[in-house]
DNA sequence: TGATAAACGGGACAGCGTTCCGTATAGTCG
DNA sequence: CGACTATACGGAACGCTGTCCCGTTTATCA
């Protein structure tokens, strides 16, 4: 069992780095976190030997929430409903969130387990959602959820010159697409 | 008129930092390129004020190959056919400058010019093919170029995962919805 | 309460982008 | 052809970064 002040150092760093992030991105330097979550910088290190360690880990808490909503969303709407929902936020999260895509695409190995945890809890998630909506008969059924969730995000990267409404248009389109073959089975 | 060797160092750098970001990634030190080129660091930032000036000049480079490849395909080639090639030339660009990506999506406002050049040259050639394509009624004539080019280089973004199966396979969906209005105009 | 393993803070180190400044040289003019 | 000068040069210096080290503090438990 840990030590009661490492465990509380840990979600104090945790918080601290969302929130750093959230201010000033991702390339906020380390000694900043560990001043805002009042420890040192070897504290941090204890904890999350690598960066690429402790931005993970905050990005993990995040896609856990997606998730969370995922399922959330599949008690409390109907089926079509709650995919178009699911999809509106995960734009809004990946467009807000913006070293997340980047990370996720670098290629750097630092980051390969997120993207496998990535993979193994935000899909399955999805594939939920398409299934009840497959099966309500409002889309078609042969699509890959990681492929989806992969385009949504690449579609929702966010563009320089504007807003959110490219990535939302192209997003719906997607989803009309999704809808085109609905219990017809066409390929 | 500038120096002769002033010049020639200038070429060097952009031939030295083509190949160190090819053979590195675009994080590759600013020292190493000097040292490739042969000159010394304050020469390099005569010419590139900053690190990122080098990076967009690179890249500014490779946009005009890929712009001239466009016109040269329009001459070579059926239309329906040369842009066929040119969006695989395109995704085949994008998956390997790995930076490039990232470069234009960064929202760093240091390639806010990159991008605006990017638009101003690659679009008009690809609008180019769009045209010859529609008129001779292979595809349907409502896209957007920009945001074509878009949506094929947010698809050709390299997935850590695999190769450029992936990226292939989702452009060549596109190309597909391309040609499904073709002639037809339908909305 | 005192021993001890665990955890701590902050300074040290190497490497980065960028700047400074004394030196060398390409271009020009007598 | 040779000297003068603006232009360009190289490399050391600076500040900031991620990461590591080590002497000190503290939570835990007999």
């Amino acid at each position: 069992m840990p030590r009661a002040d490492a465990r509380r150092n840990l979600d104090a760093l945790l918080e601290a780095a969302k929130q750093e992030f959230a201010a000033h991105g991702v390339d906020v330097p380390v000694r900043a976190i560990a001043a805002r979550a009042g420890v040192g910088t070897a504290t941090l290190y204890r904890h999350f030997p690598l960066r690429s360690d402790l931005i993970a880990a905050v990005f993990r808490r995040e896609i856990d929430d997606v998730t969370a909503q995922a399922t959330l969303l599949a008690q409390e709407y109907d089926p079509g409903e709650a995919l178009e929902l699911w999809a509106r936020r995960y734009t809004q999260f990946v467009a807000t969130k913006h070293g997340l895509g980047a990370a996720l695409h670098s290629g750097d190995p630092a980051y390969s387990g997120l993207r496998e945890y990535f993979e193994a809890n935000a899909a399955p998630a999805l594939q939920h959602l398409l299934d009840a909506a497959a099966e309500a008969g409002t889309i078609r059924d042969d699509v890959d959820p990681l492929e989806l969730i992969s385009a949504i995000a690449n579609l929702s990267l966010p563009a320089p010159g504007g807003g959110t409404d490219r990535a939302d248009r192209m997003v719906g389109l997607l989803l009309d697409g999704l809808r085109y073959g609905a219990r017809a089975n066409a390929r």
